[in-house]
DNA sequence: GGACGATGATTACACCTGTAGTCATTATAG
DNA sequence: CTATAATGACTACAGGTGTAATCATCGTCC
């Protein structure tokens, strides 16, 4: 599976929530913030068909996308190069660095208490 | 602080486990399945410098490098910014999604929450 | 004192990425 | 039928990255 990268991944994320679409209909759900023309919309799609992450089908004349890898697997992948290449592979150093960080609240800390006395039962 | 690649993050890390040091101290502590050359991480350190992420000091004729930012402020902004994009700024869907994954030991999960039993206290 | 080795600086180059523009084709509106 | 709009394909181009090679300089060994 090929590398996604950044930009790239926006237009995954809005295939992941709504498959197929068309080019344009891509376009309009791509975060405006973006500020993207359809012309780089386009280019985009045409990458990640090439990468094999969009699969597509004709429609008429024109193109529908939709994701060709599941968006489990992708995150699965990004969350553990990112936990192997700073923390050892281990999750623990990473709560520990966020709470150090005070990206924890006691809400957040409840949360997943909850959430790890359910995986043990 | 500008973004740190990959490549260049092997770097760092040997700086951070290890400062003052030259280039070709650098090159030797650099892991080996990199396999890069001398001047590849020669390259490497002149961005590094240019980025402002390492410092140097003039020793006769050469430099020794030195970690210009801290490790902890990079790897928290790492984590961040995969952490906003994946899972909506949450760090229990996160945990979430690992322990779905297979990540998570049971051993793993006692560490987590002694180490959130003690943040409560 | 001249060859040699180490060192930072400079240059090289292909591939990826962000960000489009242009082109050929075809369906469509009039 | 013809002008127009939509669409994928192709082209463009600058900046970042991986991966070096080359160059100029300076200290050192014989």
């Amino acid at each position: 599976m090929e590398r996604i990268a950044e930009g790239e991944y926006a237009v995954m994320e809005v295939l992941w929530d709504e498959a197929p679409l068309t080019a344009a209909e891509v376009a309009e759900r791509v975060p405006a913030e973006r500020g993207w023309s359809l012309a780089t919309v386009k280019t985009m799609l045409s990458r990640l068909l090439a990468k094999g992450a969009l699969a597509h089908k004709e429609d008429g004349r024109r193109y529908l996308y939709r994701p060709a890898i599941v968006r489990e697997d992708y995150v699965a992948e990004e969350s553990g190069r990112l936990i192997d290449r700073m923390f050892g592979g281990r999750l623990t150093p990473l709560v520990a660095h966020l709470a150090a960080r005070d990206r924890l609240s006691p809400a957040d800390i409840e949360e997943i208490e909850a959430l790890l006395r359910e995986l043990k039962s």
